[in-house]
RNA sequence: AGGGGUAUGGGGUAAUUGGCAGCCCGCCGGAUUCUGGUUCCGUCAGUCUAGGUUCGAGUCCUAGUACCCCUGCCA
């Protein structure tokens, strides 16, 4: 699918075009994408990932992948193995993978620099005396009893604190800034704290840990980065970035730039409810078709280049917004539309029988093969031989016995196409002692071969279909947008009981044609008017629904 | 309460920086079609409010309104 080729037009690129037009730093450009690796990524990241690498691509520069690992406890090298993963799989890939923990030293070394220039201290405060003592809003906040410790002072209760010689918790640094700011982020924030945790990569070296806005800002300087593109709720820790960056004398320091996070309708992008709805099991895992992660995304069957094409769509602004999910979705039908090939299913069989159809010289039904088109939009891609015979599955909304007004498909004495093979008119119903329909009755024109009647009459609609004696049973996973909340403006809220109880529904008995026996895993086919479906990746003969088709008459029952 | 942000059709996003409000999605109508898909054509519909400056305001000024973010030893 092709991608908007176009700058994109925002403030980002306004700054960044303006810095090289400038020859800043030589015109170089660097951004960086830094996930905790806490969990994995979702759809939302997905945009941060567009932009974050789609800045620097633009512009001729490089892009980072650094893990913000600040924080042991919840952090874990499956994480950062599925994040790395992810990334490449939506189609980019990172000109280095860093850690914020392969800055730790230098990062400790800073602190004792900031504590020797008197602009940091060692708070003894337990949490609530610190946080009661920052004030409020519009309230002053209170110096700490602790905070006008010499620089000697501090430094030696600081190496002690690295040295491990403290309870966790008991003391923190902080860097003293004023107390009485208006933006509570300056009111003497904290840059280091005790916690004997495993680290998932320098295990229990360090008994302290740096805070993310410690770490983040020093990081970005250490790697280079000229560009520090992030979410919006760090906009009022600008101000804290830069003032580490100042008393640094650091030099070209890189610049925060903040943008509106991707908020889509009926979907979770809290990382702590996706993780509890995995925890909870209510779904099967981080890959879960119903997921709004890349991974589960990917399993549902959403093309990467579509996601990257909808992110470029969505574009950066500082409006906070919430889009529609139709709209990935349709960016993920165009995409398949032109990509995907075509198979026919039947997902609610019902027999048809046409009862002119020949037997061979010993009796047995002929079986005929049609060339059938795999993907009408291309095609260099192809046919394929479908069987035919007298036996056939049908579905079952494709044939009333009567037919409500504008239905197009088969009822008694109606003609349509059976894809690619013959007309068949409807003849007569075979009904069970409770009078449901079990089957269908009809005849063919054998003068129709291939789908065309000589006389050029037309039939209203072309339905598909399976032979039944060469039909592969199949379990077809249908979805309705259940990784989600039911209403829009609901996905943010804090219980999980507005989630869709009945978000998939497991169908079985499918009729799919024999070409689907070999369907690769993760490919995504077309089932002939129904929508897309993926393959599992690891049960056969199951798919799940990637997205629907649009379905007029779906359209025309709702309207009557 | 204090500070920082953001407001453009139903949703999202542009507007050469004061000069014809454009694009995508959607809706509705029509054409094509061996998928009630796709494609094509057309229609509907917008500058938060109230003032002001100006020949001219989405853009500048004044005053409001609404929503978002900030008082983790999370990121």
């Amino acid at each position: 699918m092709t991608e908007p080729s176009a700058m994109p037009s925002n403030f980002i690129y306004d700054a960044v075009s303006a810095d090289v037009a400038a020859g800043k730093r030589g015109g170089r450009i660097q951004t960086r994408f830094p996930p905790e690796p806490n969990g994995y990524l979702h759809i939302g990241h997905a945009k941060a990932i567009v932009v974050d690498f789609g800045v620097a691509a633009d512009f001729g520069g490089i892009c980072i992948l650094r893990l913000d690992d600040t924080n042991p406890e919840t952090e874990d090298t499956s994480f950062v193995e599925g994040i790395v993963s992810d990334i490449e799989w939506l189609g980019y890939e990172p000109a280095d993978v860093r850690y914020a923990s392969d800055y730790f030293e230098q990062l400790y070394t800073w602190a004792e620099w900031l504590i020797g220039k008197g602009l940091a201290y060692v708070d003894d405060q337990d949490g609530d005396a610190i946080s009661a003592g920052r004030g409020g809003y519009g309230k002053p906040g209170v110096d700490s009893p602790y905070r006008d410790r010499s620089p000697e002072e501090n430094l030696a209760l600081f190496r002690r604190m690295r040295a491990g010689e403290f309870p966790d918790g008991s003391r923190v640094l902080r860097a003293k800034i004023d107390m009485n700011h208006e933006n509570m982020q300056l009111r003497d924030p904290i840059m280091y704290r005790i916690r004997r945790a495993h680290h998932h990569r320098t295990g229990s070296s360090w008994p302290i840990y740096p805070t993310y806005d410690w770490a983040h800002g020093q990081s970005d300087a250490i790697e280079g980065t000229t560009h520090s593109l992030c979410t919006l709720e760090f906009e009022s820790h600008r101000p804290l970035y830069d003032w580490f960056l100042d008393h640094l004398d650091v030099e070209d320091q890189p610049r925060q730039y903040e943008f509106a996070r991707l908020e889509l309708t009926h979907t979770i992008t809290s990382k702590r409810r996706l993780a509890s709805l995995v925890m909870d099991g209510v779904v099967d895992g981080w890959d879960d078709p119903r997921m709004p992660t890349l991974r589960g995304l990917r399993r549902r069957g959403y093309p990467p280049a579509a996601l990257r094409a909808f992110c470029r769509e969505v574009g950066t602004t500082r409006t906070n917004s919430r889009k529609a999910i139709e709209e990935l979705e349709s960016y993920v039908r165009r995409d398949l539309n032109a990509n995907a090939q075509r198979r026919m299913a039947v997902l609610r069989p019902l027999k048809l029988r046409l009862t002119n159809w020949p037997v061979d010289d010993d009796g047995a039904p002929v079986v005929e093969y049609f060339d059938i088109t795999n993907n009408p939009e291309r095609s260099d891609d192809g046919t394929r031989a479908v069987p035919f015979t007298g036996e056939l599955w049908i579905e079952q909304d494709d044939f009333r016995e009567v037919p409500p007004p504008k239905y197009f498909r088969l009822s008694p004495g109606r003609e349509v196409r059976l894809r690619g093979a013959f007309l068949v008119t409807a003849t007569d119903v075979v009904k069970d002692a409770d009078g449901n329909v079990v089957e269908v009755l009809a005849t063919y024109d054998p003068a129709s071969r291939g789908g065309n009647a000589p006389d050029g009459r037309k039939v209203k609609s072309t339905m598909h279909w399976v032979s039944a004696p060469h039909a592969e049973d199949a379990t077809v996973a249908l979805y309705d947008r259940l990784f989600t909340a039911q209403a829009p403006g609901e996905a943010t809220g804090e219980p999980l009981d507005d989630l869709n109880p009945n978000s998939r529904e497991l169908l079985t008995g499918c009729k799919v044609e024999p070409a689907l026996r070999d369907a690769t895993p993760g490919e995504v086919v077309q089932f002939e008017r129904l929508g897309y479906f993926a393959a599992d990746l690891d049960t056969p003969m199951l798919f799940h629904r990637t997205v629907g088709l649009r379905d007029e008459w779906a359209a025309i029952q709702k309207r009557s």
